[in-house]
DNA sequence: CCCGTCGATACATCCGATGTATGGCCTCAT
DNA sequence: ATGAGGCCATACATCGGATGTATCGACGGG
């Protein structure tokens, strides 16, 4: 293997083995490559790939640390990989949303509080009633994020968040083209809302469930 | 923002915008960093970065190459990053499994075809009676992989893929202690199979959630 | 006590040289 | 004519050093 990859595999190990814990302080490049034994350049080669996957993070002029390793972070890294796909993969991964995106509204629905109850009303009345394809689609992913926030599960988040991108992307792309969409996702919107108030579990997942298949059916049919 | 992170953009872009195709050879290193305006030694991290996350392939003396892009390396790279996360968030990323799992196993349920069940059979049969935690982690592995891909879905397959990877791991650390947990195993894999075999979608579906439950329950058990 | 300046530190970037693996061509024996 | 083997050009791998630049903290003036 070559010393790069091996540098990526120590400083992986560092980490994982709990040497290095997250907001440490990596030693500065001329030590640490000394210590693994390879040259700055290199090191700073496998420093750089981890720093793109967000796992390290690089200050110049102060030092290099061990980001928070949040899932959070994970999805950054994901939807980096996922832009790479072209259209004929979004609708599988549109298929996957579809799975997630009901069972965590379904989560949500019996954890969410008033108050973020109110705050998703908020936002919905936030949005004007001709709103342009950048704004709806904005509220759109703030809505649900704001949902799956609810539900609890960090992993879940950043993992819809990651899957929603390219969805968003070929939806502003294509330009919502469809006459209705935008009043039928502000009802949707609202009926899904309102399901979480009424903390009705089954209605909150079906509508989550009809809102991502409406997406898939006009993707599907312009794609 | 810097040289590299602007030629990892700039190579992204050349992929994303078709320039460059999946199998694609790049210009070698000196010609693509004069191009991009900018030294060899940059130019190689953000190769290497690239090259990490498996969308491009360094092969010495030869060039480097654009990946296939399939979904599929999006597993290795998500794998690499799951690998960084702790016992404490294991439980999240099971979570997400116990949604995704049963539903792909509700979808290959009306798409797999008789060859592959015979050969998930053949597969659950080659397992002696008294197998080691590690065959039995690699069969269990083996199995759900084979039912996702009947389910049709490269994107689902890889994320699962990733996302069983650190269940295992933690499974083979923790060494399977609960006494019945092989035989359970075991049997709730023919129950899925069986459910598969008589088409019936909602047993299916049943069966593979009560089977991600029960590691997710032992899981909580012993964390 | 606050703020601006200055210097030490550490990363950013570059250059040039040498090592090494690969692939293709050419030669030679059969 | 054909196949095996070796030779060589190519391209990445790795290194060491030099210089630029951003950051942080110490110091001193207002």
């Amino acid at each position: 293997m070559a010393v790069t990859d091996e540098a990526i595999e120590k400083i992986k190990g560092m980490i994982v083995s709990g040497a290095l814990r997250p907001g440490d302080r990596l030693p500065k490049e001329s030590e640490l490559a000394a210590e693994l034994g390879l040259s700055r350049n290199s090191l700073r080669e496998a420093v750089r790939a981890l720093s793109l996957i967000r796992i390290l993070d690089v200050r110049q002029g102060d030092g290099t640390y061990v980001t928070s390793l949040d899932p959070q972070l994970l999805l950054e890294a994901l939807s980096f990989v996922v832009d790479f796909h072209r259209d004929d993969t979004v609708l599988e991964f549109l298929a996957v949303r579809r799975i997630l995106e009901p069972a965590a509204t379904a989560m949500a629905c019996a954890r969410i509080d008033d108050a973020a109850l109110d705050a998703l009303g908020a936002q919905l009345d936030a949005l004007g009633p001709r709103p342009s394809v950048e704004e709806l689609v904005a509220c759109d992913l703030e809505f649900h994020r704001r949902i799956v926030q609810a539900a609890g599960n960090s992993v879940l988040c950043s993992l819809l968040d990651g899957l929603s991108g390219p969805t968003t992307r070929a939806r502003v792309w294509r330009g919502l083209t469809q006459e209705d969409a935008v009043s039928r996702t502000l009802h949707e919107h609202r009926a899904i809302l309102g399901a979480l108030r009424d903390r009705d579990v089954e209605a909150a997942r079906s509508w989550a469930t009809v809102h991502i298949a409406s997406v898939e059916q006009w993707l599907r049919s312009t794609l």
